[in-house]
RNA sequence: GGAACGGUGGCAGAGCGGCCGAAUGCACCUGUCUUGAAAACAGGAGACCUGCAAGGGUCCGCAGGUUCAAAUCCUGCUCGUUCCGCCA
């Protein structure tokens, strides 16, 4: 959420900000959100008024009773009953104009930071480095898309998950699975120096999802079980995010930096039949995510850090990539920030999204209620939350399957994972 | 899933209609004393909203209700503990 107080002392800040991701007709949202809360300003403000009133009239009853001046009492309360009246309704009426502001002010989104790159779609994300490892040309043998290596190598098996489970599943098998879980390992072996392993739930209640962002403005795109009333997270985000929710914490336990291997649930709404043939895209998989809850002092630095840690997992894996930051236009609801690495896929040829790193500000805090203190000063502030994928295992799994393929059919297994592969060093067709 | 009990400030724990934003202890901060510290003594100290401030309002798991007045009574929910049932 941004902050209303912001909003009501500089509007036109808040206005310009906004503006730039270009979407009209969220200015017709702030100005609606601007309205309810000078209204419910007012209302609250008589209201109180009233129950000042009515506290001041009980106390006396207490006083008159005690006295035994009943029917001074009874006066009284006459009078502070009727005063009672005028008071439940107003209270009612603040209440909805409550639920109405804080509604608006959940689908409105992050402002982008100022030095995020002005664009109107992806086609605007500006290039931040790279290409590198690109070789000048590839080979015929590595022209071929990871889905038909991988079922020749019989390590991918799409038509029994879809037996399984319906289309949009992946399965992995032998030393295919052995490789998604390889890069997890690896993931989260990298990281460890610095960030705390979570194994987290991963069905979450409405509330951890709302903190994040997914709800209330993208319910379609998460799995739900209403039996439940959970939600399949989408991403390790969620309730890493939500760990300290409600909390206050001190200014010394920050940064927290926590990560977690965890599947990911999406619905895929609104993408059915796009990349339905290999593993670029599915209902369920595998992710190391990392996350920092920080002050804003910390927070432009450890964006610099994480995207450096994720970059070194891509790097280390010895694949062609990029980094390119992500536009106003193409900007996520909660981000204030956001870089993305891209691995090139030559089977596919396509340069896959495989990490996304993102600061928020407080957006997500003030959300999650995230709060810290800071030893030299009274009362809290509310905490800056950023988190990256580290290692988003498909796309991963299915650049390594193109861009080492060799030219005998089997697969090179990148030095960085022979510890997790209990031995192999390439995946050759099964023999029968 | 069934039953019993419980959820109060950083922690422990009292209060069970008005004198309660809340006793007491521990922890914490400041001062006196001390070369310094400890001890002792005195004082202070929660969060949120609103306001320039003074002030006002809200918060005793959450949401409703009863009442002139609710931490306290009633209802629903939720979480925890224990027992039973089920179970990797």
């Amino acid at each position: 959420m941004i902050d209303v107080r912001l909003l009501r002392n500089d509007p036109a800040v808040v206005r310009a900000a906004l503006a730039r991701r270009g979407k009209p007709d969220l200015l017709e949202q702030l100005e609606h959100a601007i309205e309810l809360d000078a209204r419910l300003r007012d209302i609250t403000l008589e209201r109180d008024a009233l129950r000042q009133q009515v506290n001041g009239l009980s106390k006396e009853v207490g006083a008159l009773r005690k006295a035994g001046n009943t029917a001074a009492a009874e006066d009284v309360m006459a009078k502070s009953r009727a005063l009672g009246d005028s008071e439940t309704g107003l209270a009612a009426e603040t209440e909805q104009v409550e639920l109405a502001l804080r509604d608006v002010l959940l689908r409105i989104p992050n402002l982008p930071h100022p030095d995020a790159p002005n664009g109107a779609s992806d086609h605007d994300n500006p290039l931040v480095s790279g290409p590198h490892h690109l070789p000048a040309q590839f080979a015929d043998h590595q022209r071929v898309p990871h889905w038909e290596i991988g079922a020749a190598l019989g390590i991918l098996d799409n038509e029994r998950a879809v037996k399984i489970s319906g289309a949009m599943f992946t399965m992995q098998r032998g030393l295919g699975a052995t490789l998604s879980r390889a890069l997890c390992q690896y993931a989260l072996d990298s990281n460890a120096d610095e960030f705390e392993e979570v194994r987290p739930p991963t069905l979450v209640t409405s509330a951890t999802l709302t903190a994040t962002g997914q709800l209330p403005k993208f319910a379609d795109d998460a799995f739900f079980i209403e039996r439940d009333d959970l939600w399949c997270i989408p991403t390790a985000e969620v309730p890493l995010t939500s760990l300290y929710a409600g909390e206050v914490l001190n200014e010394t336990q920050l940064p927290a930096k926590m990560m977690a291997y965890s599947p990911c649930y999406r619905r895929e709404a609104g993408s059915a039949g796009r990349d339905t043939r290999g593993m670029l895209r599915s209902h369920e998989f595998d992710k190391v995510e990392i996350l920092a809850v920080a002050t804003p002092e910390q927070s432009p630095e450890l964006l610099q850090e994480m995207v450096k840690r994720a970059e070194k997992l891509i790097s280390g894996l010895g694949l062609p990539y990029r980094i390119i930051e992500i536009c106003t236009g193409d900007m996520g609801q909660s981000h204030h920030r956001s870089f993305d690495i891209e691995v090139y896929a030559p089977g596919c040829d396509a340069w896959l999204e495989v990490s996304s790193v993102s600061w928020f500000a407080d957006y997500q805090a003030r959300r999650a209620d995230i709060r810290f203190k800071r030893s030299t000063q009274k009362g809290t502030e509310i905490a800056h939350t950023l988190n990256g994928s580290a290692l988003a295992v498909p796309r991963v799994w299915a650049a390594i399957m193109e861009n080492n393929r060799q030219a005998d059919g089997s697969v090179r297994i990148p030095d960085v994972l022979l510890p997790y592969m209990r031995g192999a060093t390439h995946i050759v067709p099964k023999s029968e």
